[in-house]
DNA sequence: TTCCAGGTTG
DNA sequence: CAACCTGGAA
């Protein structure tokens, strides 16, 4: 009695209990084998979270392979250069993450003599480890009784108690996290967690969710309402800024000149075409010219375009306009830049590009990673 | 071609 | 609250 539509119900101890059960059993059955399930290496669980924020498994699962056949543990990661590290995330994007666990993994070797701090606060401290990362590392890899609230969670628990709460607001995920808490049966919170997660990420799908298929059948408020695709509340998207950068391909020998980012900001540490932005009512050409000038200080004569490639980032997209460019001087990298390279066709993988040079580099012909020409 | 999803940081 | 990337689906 007394029930009010102001918010979906918490559920009690046996509905919670049934409930996590079914959950339990359906992930015993059909989880997937993924690289990171097969270890309890804390360390190996830390790096596929990370590497699992705003990431997709299957485009996570080969550079999980590569970056832990190289950095085995968090003595490798700490002792290797912040270069080294960003070769290894090339391609993968949000490149704080991997500057980000790096420097992590160094603090865990100086400040817990390399061990992964099991303390909640301890690791939730660590750089680039929320909320989310820590509740998935410390009840996966450590057993301890913590939410995991990420983005297949939260989809999941919206529909299952037909929450109308928007969880990106603190309200919503505060709502959700006691759903979560509620369904938690102790010492299995990793796997109900994770039962969670791959319910998420292979039944209960952003758009035409597989409802036939799922474990928690009519239990599902909002699948019982027909609301299941209305939930979570949709979100609604502004158009991306539009911006015109130039970049110049300059050869030299057969190799091609790229400069390093710095190491904050947007593709910060990554290599790079040297290049940037179009002033308003500048001319392609002069602006490369002045680009090359001022910050790498070239003079630089530039030639034919030789193509343009899109690329849009997370709040911005751009049109990056391709010329041949023949410099003269040696560059020396100032403003968006602190380093630069003669790059031969085998460094492609050694030096962690970004997107959209490796695309460009690939409409050009080069043999770049990821391209037919490259594999 | 366009739209969308997704954790942490300063 | 804006900055931060890419790939997959519509």
């Amino acid at each position: 009695m007394g029930e009010t539509n102001e918010a979906a119900l918490q559920p009690n101890a046996s509905e919670a209990l049934a409930l996590s059960q079914a959950l339990l059993a359906w992930y015993r059955a059909q989880r997937r084998d993924l690289p990171w399930r097969r270890t309890s290496d804390p360390y190996r669980i830390w790096v596929a979270e990370i590497m699992l924020q705003q990431t997709q498994v299957a485009t996570v699962i080969p550079y999980y392979e590569r970056f832990l056949a190289r950095f085995p543990d968090v003595q490798a990661l700490a002792k290797a250069e912040l270069d080294e590290v960003l070769a290894l995330w090339q391609g993968l994007g949000y490149y704080g993450r991997a500057r980000n666990l790096h420097a992590a993994a160094r603090l865990v070797c100086e400040r817990h003599g390399g061990i992964i701090p099991s303390n909640p606060h301890e690791f939730r401290s660590l750089p680039g480890v929320g909320p989310y990362t820590a509740g998935a590392v410390l009840s996966i890899a450590f057993g301890q009784d913590e939410v995991a609230l990420d983005g297949n969670v939260a989809r999941v628990l919206c529909r299952l108690f037909n929450d109308d709460q928007d969880p990106r607001t603190a309200k919503g995920r505060k709502e959700l996290r006691r759903y979560a808490q509620a369904l938690l049966p102790p010492g299995q919170a990793g796997e109900l967690n994770q039962a969670l997660m791959e319910l998420g990420a292979t039944i209960c799908l952003p758009r035409a969710p597989r409802c036939p298929a799922c474990p928690l059948g009519v239990s599902c408020r909002a699948r019982s309402l027909g609301v299941q695709e209305e939930r979570p509340v949709a979100k609604r998207r502004g158009e991306l800024p539009r911006r015109e950068w130039v970049a110049a391909l300059v050869e030299d020998e057969g190799k091609i000149l790229a400069v390093r980012r710095r190491p904050q900001g947007l593709l910060g540490g990554l290599w790079e075409l040297p290049g940037g932005e179009v002033l308003p009512d500048e001319e392609h050409p002069q602006a490369l010219a002045r680009i090359l000038r001022v910050h790498l200080g070239l003079e630089a004569a530039v030639g034919e375009q030789l193509a343009t490639v899109r690329h849009a980032y997370s709040h911005f997209q751009v049109k990056v306009h391709l010329y041949r460019c023949a410099v003269r001087g040696t560059p020396t990298p100032s403003g968006p830049w602190d380093g630069f390279h003669w790059l031969a066709s085998e460094d492609y993988n050694a030096y962690g590009l970004t997107g959209v040079t490796l695309k460009a580099l690939a409409r050009l012909g080069f043999a770049v990673p990821g391209s037919p020409a490259g594999s």
